[in-house]
DNA sequence: TCTGGGGTCCTAGGACCC
DNA sequence: TCTGGGGTCCTAGGACCC
């Protein structure tokens, strides 16, 4: 059975948001990602300020430069979730196959739909109404027989537009576009197509490894076969609806000016770390990867990592595994960009980690970190941050002899 | 005037094992 | 006496997405 697939794409979501909150703002030039004058790059441009060739990507600065009268705003990631979650809910209005693919697009497998909602333009017609009566957003709708040439059809059809691809049009439709409007295909990828005289998702659709001369990679390949309209994956209802848990947890931060002392590095080391330990907990995962980033003014960037013998999600652990893996590779005194702290290889309390928790003095601290935790919702991410002497020390009671762990958040100790 | 922050996925190379 | 052929795991880097 030909399946029929919507992307939904919401329009400059995160201006369109602000301008709900602040009417003045409606025609205006509006850029959201952070002060003008800021180290930066813009999250989102109105449809104002893209006229004079502001858009997502660009740093904040040049932004400035291009369009002096703009209004720059921080953004409210808290306000834009909670759109988001209003978004979704006109999505399951139409179907309850609805895959949220980032904040603010949506694929909905709308398969079989016809005899309740007509067909599918029509029922686009009535998503777009709802939408903006139960939400005030405009979005722009992809009709296909694949998700990834709805894709590119809801990108044809902004602002505030829709766009059915027929069935049996799919390889037509994509054939005189650019390789660049295939997703998956970014700058790098492109630059390469176009080495090799591959200017059009057409001439991409015909590749074959007898026109190549050589083996055709998994990346190319998948390549290959979204540029023909079929999508790589398969979606199948069992796939459908909020993804599982996430792979990996980080935090980073870039500074404002270029960073050469080490207190100040090691400072903002602890607090991502803690960061990233508080995620953890409100996921109950535990990470047996620990990785921090550096990148130096230069812009060259590294990672370095280490895996656990025992995953963790306790600040103390985490803070010492960092700072030491900054110790081992920063190159003393070498102005830091940004600096970030990463923990993968997630994994739910099991085995061994219930034989941990079993322990008594370990849940007692589990529970303590806890109501850090809370403090911290309450006063701030600053009001509770355990020194360092006093993590030390943490430490070494949990490696080696866990029974003295403290049942509290203890005091820090004089250094 | 350079180039955010949060993610996912892919690849290449080395270690290790049979 | 200059050496194989997989398979798997791990690390680091990088492309890409919003």
């Amino acid at each position: 059975m030909p399946r029929t697939y919507f992307h939904v794409d919401m329009d400059a979501f995160f201006v369109s948001v602000e301008e709900l909150y602040d009417p003045s703002l409606k025609g205006k030039p509006v850029v959201v990602g952070g002060r003008a004058d800021q180290r930066g790059v813009v999250a989102a441009a109105s449809y104002a300020a893209r006229k004079f060739g502001v858009h997502s990507g660009i740093a904040l600065r040049e932004a400035a430069r291009r369009c002096p009268q703009a209004v720059f705003l921080h953004g409210n990631p808290e306000r834009y979730r909670e759109k988001s979650h209003a978004v979704r809910q006109v999505f399951l209005c139409f179907t309850p196959a609805v895959e949220m693919a980032s904040i603010d697009e949506a694929y909905l497998d709308m398969t079989g739909t016809g005899r309740l909602l007509g067909p599918p333009i029509k029922a686009a017609d009535a998503l777009h109404r709802l939408m903006k009566q139960q939400t005030g957003l405009n979005c722009s709708i992809g009709i296909a027989g694949a998700r990834v040439v709805a894709k590119v059809a809801s990108d044809q059809a902004k602002p505030n537009g829709m766009l059915r691809i027929l069935p049996g049009l799919e390889a037509a439709f994509l054939a005189p576009l650019e390789v660049k409007r295939l997703p998956g295909v970014g700058e790098v990828t492109e630059k390469k197509l176009n080495q090799m005289g591959i200017r059009t998702l057409g001439e991409l659709a015909v590749l074959t490894e007898a026109k190549l001369g050589r083996k055709i990679g998994d990346g190319l390949g998948s390549l290959i076969e979204k540029a023909k309209g079929l999508d790589a994956g398969g979606w199948y209802d069992d796939e459908v609806g909020e993804s599982g848990d996430p792979k990996s947890i980080s935090h980073e931060h870039t500074f404002d000016r270029d960073e050469p002392d080490g207190a100040a590095l090691e400072s903002m080391l602890s607090r991502l770390s803690e960061m990233v330990c508080r995620r953890l907990r409100e996921h109950h995962l535990w990470a047996r990867k620990v990785q921090i980033k550096l990148r130096y003014a230069d812009f060259t960037t590294f990672t370095r990592g280490v895996t656990l013998e025992h995953p963790t999600q306790l600040d103390a652990e985490v803070v010492e595994i960092a700072r030491k893996l900054f110790h081992q590779h920063w190159q003393k005194g070498r102005a830091i960009r940004l600096i970030g702290v990463q923990s993968s290889a997630l994994e739910p309390a099991s085995g061994q980690m219930e034989l941990l928790l079993a322990d008594a003095a370990e849940s007692r601290l589990t529970r303590a970190m806890s109501a850090v935790d809370a403090l911290r919702d309450r006063f701030g991410e600053s009001a509770v941050s355990l020194a360092s002497g006093m993590k030390a020390r943490f430490r070494e009671r949990t490696h080696e002899n866990p029974s003295a762990m403290p049942g509290r958040v203890p005091k820090p100790d004089k250094q």
